[in-house]
DNA sequence: CTGAAAGCGCTAACAG
DNA sequence: CTGTTAGCGCTTTCAG
């Protein structure tokens, strides 16, 4: 591959004219310009990125990592990161942790040494490895320390949505599947439905799932859904276990009533939400303004500016099949 | 950030020697061993992947292209690619295309200027935009050109899997959702269940659909899939078109009749596959072989290897719960 | 408007 | 086992 050295000499002109030519950052006489431009195009010269980024000392490139893209939550996330990343003049790296802490030591050092500008972490099990980290990092949903700024969806409010939709949809036994506790995100929820209920006075059964029961085979689930049936409106912690929900409710032949008596609410809007059968109401995480969000966040701390530590992404409710209103 | 002469001259040592213990690529006496090593701790030193690439001429980075992240059939792939890439010692570098031709080409450029090791695309639009570029590339799906190996699941054996399939729960009156033309793998695997039919002098009605109609309302639905439920036997290109068939048969209250009198294969193995209600039966495109070998035969291209102009990973029928057998 | 020269952080051949 | 030196591809003063 050819370099600016090989440029110049071909064009006749040193190797500076050459730089000033390609970054324009000075003026260069026309008919030098044109020799320039015909020998980079002969020699189909790529100027390279490394040296510039070794003088220059940024690399516009920037480091994701997440536990995994088999979880919607996750992929729509990494494109939301992409596209506004990508607006910006940013590439990213794509780190995939899958609940690999050795490989999730081996990410992050592999990101310094190639001097990425910035990390975007996205629940990360393992703060202690950011902690004392020189680069700018954002953490999406998990707390890592008060310096670094968190962003994550108001999944308080979001699960003030869900209650307040499913008393508008009528619904008076209430019963809400609760996810595991460690996840922040997953706590809000059930406290923001939590809060609503105790304000308005309506009592609320409870049921305890955890992220292994997103797997689980039919039979399994028959176990952990037993007699959610009995119940008018449903509030489940996501999208994935709300799938579950249906298709436990379907295998008890119980497909029909879904909508009508039994009101079901998911939480992310996962794609999932919006092609199951039925299509299911759930709370919306606008995944693309945590994406904008978060690199705008990036950014700002790249560039040395101040940003708040707590950034919180509203959540909205989406209607579907699922429920009646 | 510190560099690698800080290092030497707080150890009291030349760069080399430093170079040399940090590389292992020769023997360091044990004392400036320690005394170096301590530098690097007290100092936080990580070496600079860039410098160190400048030299070496690679950057053990890749790039991966693809269309959508929204699409379980690229999250999956990208998935795997990250994963084995990781285990070889390669970063990725996410570029999502999403149908925008300047975006494409900015990301080759970009791709090239950061001097990555080599290029996954999938499912391009563009071939020109590949035609010309001196580095290792490996396409997925769509082709490029007879030098740049191709890599695709066997669509035309899972498409003879599906109506085999079809035949083996005794379907009798069979139909086939088509999908774009344009697509080689979506080509393939009408062409396979077509050849099959041919051998086997069996009938089978055909309807085409596009890329667009993915996305539609239920009301455009009804439309694309009018009396679908005449027949006893659907093969639907891809599983996203298949959910959508069975959201058409359920709002027509024959959600019962699904995997009965209504036997729907489709196609991929997507994640909804499995969650959808019914499960779906589908074609199996084994992500992780396909991750894998895009790996392998990008690595190889790296080290200057031959490697075989297409390869076609095995296809396998999945039955789930949309079908009887 | 242009060239010479120093330097970014690192590696490697050469000499000791 | 270690230091000196040249060089990877580029940018940027400093002169002219």
């Amino acid at each position: 591959m050819s370099n600016i050295r090989k440029v110049a000499k071909l064009s006749g002109v040193s190797i500076s004219t050459v730089s000033r030519y390609i970054n324009k950052t000075a003026n260069v006489k026309e008919s030098t310009k044109i020799k320039i431009e015909k020998v980079i195009y002969d020699l189909n010269y790529v100027p390279n990125a490394l040296a510039r980024s070794i003088f220059s000392k940024t690399t516009f490139q920037i480091g994701l990592i997440i536990p995994t893209l088999s979880n919607p939550f996750f992929s729509e996330i990494s494109f939301a990161i992409e596209n506004f990343a990508s607006i910006k003049g940013y590439s990213v790296i794509l780190n995939i942790v899958n609940d690999d802490k050795e490989k999730e030591k081996k990410i992050i050092k592999t990101l310094i040494e190639s001097r990425v500008d910035g990390i975007i972490v996205a629940r990360t099990k393992h703060k202690e490895l950011y902690e004392n980290l020189d680069i700018p990092i954002v953490a999406l949903e998990n707390k890592i320390n008060d310096k670094i700024p968190l962003l994550y969806a108001d999944n308080w409010n979001g699960g003030r949505l869900a209650l307040e939709h499913l008393v508008t949809c009528g619904c008076e036994k209430i019963l809400m599947f609760v996810g595991d506790n460690k996840h922040l995100p997953i706590r809000l929820r059930k406290n923001g439905f939590m809060d609503l209920a105790r304000e308005s006075n309506i009592s609320i059964a409870t049921r305890q799932l955890f992220d292994e029961d997103e797997n689980k085979s039919i039979t399994e689930l028959k176990f952990l859904f037993s007699d959610a049936e009995l119940y008018d409106g449903i509030f489940v912690y996501n999208d994935i276990m709300a799938v579950n929900l249906i298709r436990y409710l379907s295998a008890k032949n119980l497909f029909n009533e879904i909508g009508k008596k039994i009101n079901i609410i998911g939480f992310d809007n996962a794609i999932i939400s919006r092609h199951m059968n039925p299509t299911i109401t759930t709370i919306s995480q606008n995944f693309d303004v945590l994406g904008k969000k978060s690199i705008s966040l990036l950014i700002n701390l790249i560039n040395g500016e101040c940003v708040q530590p707590i950034s919180i992404i509203k959540t909205t409710l989406i209607k579907r099949e699922t429920t009646k209103n």
